[in-house]
DNA sequence: GGATCCATCGGTGTCGACACTATCGCACTC
DNA sequence: GAGTGCGATAGTGTCGACACCGATGGATCC
């Protein structure tokens, strides 16, 4: 996975294909990259002169690529106030993946009433391509892997409005999860999961799909959180909170 | 119920408090009202000259309030293509109440957990005003309440994701609820659903309280099918779509 | 020495203008 | 008479300018 496929994953999520003009597309991936991948840090000002001056262009644009971003809840903008990006409250946190789990096993049931033996059979091939990347420990790979897997499967299921929250819902994690998946162990278990789920599929086992994938995204909070934990504890005493230059 | 608190009823669904600028909020209120009200009808072009002239202002507002609104799924944006009040299809209806259906019974079990009896006496304070609306057949009013027990509920969950999500929504569907409460016979219907479930509530039973909502939302959706079947058979023939001017 | 006020600066919101393009009617073709 | 191509028109996207406001730092006061 390169940057390149970072960035069309990153456009399909926000929805930007024909919905937008391409240079507010340019601009809306470069940040909401740069905010996934944390060169942008949580809080940090993101002022329209200085990012127009570096996409040399108006503010116009700018300020249109900072509302997309703003309804995907990856940056927060206030009334005559600088755009920030977003930093999300432990709570918010919970909040998001308490709703995430219960709309992924909406998906899961629906994904094995409505799935074809073809497309689980695809998706299988998917897991196990990502099995392979996690035996690697590409972690970046595994990552957008597993958004592809996901959005694979609100399409097979052809909800539209379940699938633009939980692409909605997966930005607002996705950089959260980065972080996640980098602890040791993490990406295995993750796997895992996958699995299970996948096997379930395959014996129409609405109820377990369900299940499992519900305790996936519990665990996957979990991990989110002692992730956070460690490193605020790991902050106070040693290092400030890195502020790069936009 | 007043129009000026219809206005701020969406002034808090759209979120447009300290999030926008006045003007912008001011026209979102009166494109979103135009839309839910009916005034403005489903797939009619929104251009931006037009509005903005309305509003004696340049072009920048109009557009930012439009994108507020296309967040919300009332107005659909394609790139170089003028704006049109959103026109979902039979089948993104259903996907919308369907997905509802999943959250309003997160929400109700969440309420049954979390809610004070001083809470839910007053929530059923609520519905019991909302019953004299119903009997009053003052379909406008009881509409707004409804609305508004919806957002109370949320608010004593106090999730703000789901809150966000739910009432993105509601805003989806309430052009087509005002149409499906004005049925003669729906709204004694709706008030009793919302007594069954106050009461399912006080008995602290929130499997019965999920189900409830969910069969609540099922006939809901039922309601407004009916009412768009009608209403399409029944224009075929004589009527053409009403186009008001702008 | 710390809190408070104030001026300055930097950034936002809005505007009117301009280039570019989708749209629509019209002439033309078959 | 229906379909196709073209030109006029109307509307969108972007720009640079300007007025206004929030943030920042220094002077003042206690």
């Amino acid at each position: 996975m390169t940057d390149q496929d970072t960035h069309v994953v990153l456009a399909r999520l926000l929805r930007l294909r024909d919905r937008r003009e391409p240079l507010v597309a340019q601009i809306a991936e470069w940040v909401g990259a740069g905010i996934i991948e944390g060169r942008l840090a949580a809080g940090q000002d993101l002022n329209s002169v200085d990012l127009s001056r570096r996409f040399d262009t108006s503010r116009t644009p700018v300020r249109e690529a900072l509302m997309v971003l703003e309804q995907e809840g990856l940056v927060e903008m206030k009334a005559r106030r600088r755009p920030r990006v977003a930093a999300p409250s432990r709570q918010d946190i919970r909040d998001i993946y308490q709703v995430r789990r219960q709309l992924l096993s909406m998906l899961a049931a629906l994904l094995v009433e409505r799935a074809t033996d073809e497309e689980i059979g695809e998706l299988r091939g998917r897991v196990e391509k990502m099995r392979g990347l996690a035996d690697e420990g590409d972690v970046d790979a595994y990552f957008w892997s597993h958004v592809q897997l996901q959005e694979r499967m609100t399409e097979i299921v052809g909800n539209a409005t379940l699938k633009q929250i939980l692409d909605s819902l997966a930005l607002r994690t996705l950089m959260l999860r980065h972080l996640s998946l980098t602890r040791p162990g993490r990406l295995a278990y993750s796997v895992d999961d996958q699995e299970r789920l996948m096997q379930a599929c395959e014996e129409r086992d609405g109820e377990l799909a369900s299940a499992l994938i519900a305790g996936a995204t519990v665990r996957a909070l979990r991990s989110v959180e002692e992730q956070i934990q460690e490193q605020e504890s790991g902050r106070k005493p040693s290092r400030r909170r890195r502020t790069p230059s936009t």
